[in-house]
DNA sequence: GGTCTGACGAAAG
DNA sequence: GCTTTCGCCAGAC
């Protein structure tokens, strides 16, 4: 199984009406160190269906500047069709932070 | 086929 | 506490 693969196994297995960050979902992918190729691997997502990149925010809870594939409010809309609050564009990750143990990996 | 770049993030300065 | 640097992988040039 290749990074790529691995990250999206990860994507895919966040819980409806949560969200997790790209360290967070790198980490739990095998190294927090992903960050940035988990950003990239969304940007190639080749599995849109599976693969709900909308859940994926950065740190801040927020979508990245460069994420917009239609418009931010489409990614917004999309979360709060997951229960998830949306203010001022921001998550609060304090509630809706998908509480996966950052030291757990999918790939051991 | 080597180099540059990109949906990030954490540590160092 | 804000800015810079580095780490990681794949695809474009």
């Amino acid at each position: 199984m290749n990074t790529f693969e691995k990250i999206y196994e990860v994507v895919k297995k966040i819980p409806k009406g949560k969200v997790a960050t790209y360290g967070q979902v790198a980490s739990l992918a095998g190294n927090k160190r992903w960050a940035r190729v988990v950003g990239y691997a969304l940007h190639s997502n080749p599995d849109p269906q599976n693969i709900p990149c909308y859940r994926v925010v950065t740190r801040d809870g927020k979508p990245s500047q460069a994420f917009v594939f239609g418009g931010v409010n489409e990614q917004i809309n999309l979360l709060k069709e997951d229960g998830i609050e949306i203010i001022d564009g921001v998550v609060d990750m304090k509630k809706y932070q998908w509480d996966t143990p950052m030291h757990y990996s999918f790939f051991s």
